[in-house]
DNA sequence: TTTCAAGTTAAGAATGATTCCTAAGTAATA
DNA sequence: TATTACTTAGGAATCATTCTTAACTTGAAA
């Protein structure tokens, strides 16, 4: 984890070994306020502005990416892999979801067409769903 | 557009119609401060909670809807028709993508697999690349 | 090991985005 | 015209994020 920061350049401090674990560990695409009050217990020290700013620092940084939303609130993603993003309308939660074949699909229909005036960087899918049974996982065989 | 805020059964205040139509006539997904800033030269006296609270009701009955952006802040859209968006990285805009094709493909790879414990309602691409002529349309064909 | 420069952070203030409150206004019905 | 339930203005309050500056610390060089 400190090589991940440290290849990046950045300067390996503690609060960025501290926020950048957390996130890793929190699969559930967190906000800032999320993330700092996971740290707080074992870290009252860390600032409410450094886990702001650190954040945007990693992503800036390719370390980890921002989750798109509707809500009006940042949140993160450490997963970096190629995926889309289930998003249950019911249960406020979203869910990671990855396709290779389907992703293979979309990739090649854009390679057909003829892209005018855009360099396409990725292509990710929004699923908007509700959950069924809040306790049990979403699998899509 | 009298009709289709009545056809919703809720009132139909002059704020509404102001505020309906600023955001018919703004395709460019607008935060509320742009919808806000649009309308305030010729009604000085509609606030900004007021536009706050129109928009989110008419999300609510289906009027227009939100757009998902990574930024912590609201935008909205009024088209209603199934599309993706793309996003500009590098001029910050977001643009509307129509294509049925892609979509029953898609749809159909969906109906394909085994779903379990979510009940998908609609499925949309989220295009993120560079728009190479700002002054230029981006077109996809 | 020590030094030091450049980058980083804490703390809180400031700014921006959104929600809440209440008295006053008004759309729509009778 | 009267009435009522819903809506809104205006500004306060709350939440989300950024800024400022003095103090801290990382990491490279000596």
């Amino acid at each position: 984890m400190k090589e991940k920061i440290a290849g990046t350049g950045l300067k390996v401090t503690h609060q960025r070994m501290v926020i950048y674990d957390a996130v890793l560990q929190m699969n559930f695409h967190p906000t800032v306020e999320q993330i700092y009050e996971d740290i707080q217990g074992e870290n009252p020290s860390i600032s409410l502005g450094t886990v702001y700013k650190t954040l945007e620092t990693f992503v800036e940084y390719g370390l980890i990416d921002r989750v798109f939303t509707e809500e009006g609130v940042r949140r993160y993603d450490p997963n970096l892999e190629h995926h889309g993003h289930i998003y249950c309308t019911n249960t406020r939660e979203i869910v990671d979801y990855y396709s290779e074949e389907l992703n293979e699909i979309i990739t090649g229909f854009f390679k057909k067409r003829k892209v005018n005036n855009l360099k396409i960087k990725n292509i990710t899918l929004q699923i908007n769903g509700d959950k069924i049974d809040p306790d049990k996982d979403i699998t899509i065989k």
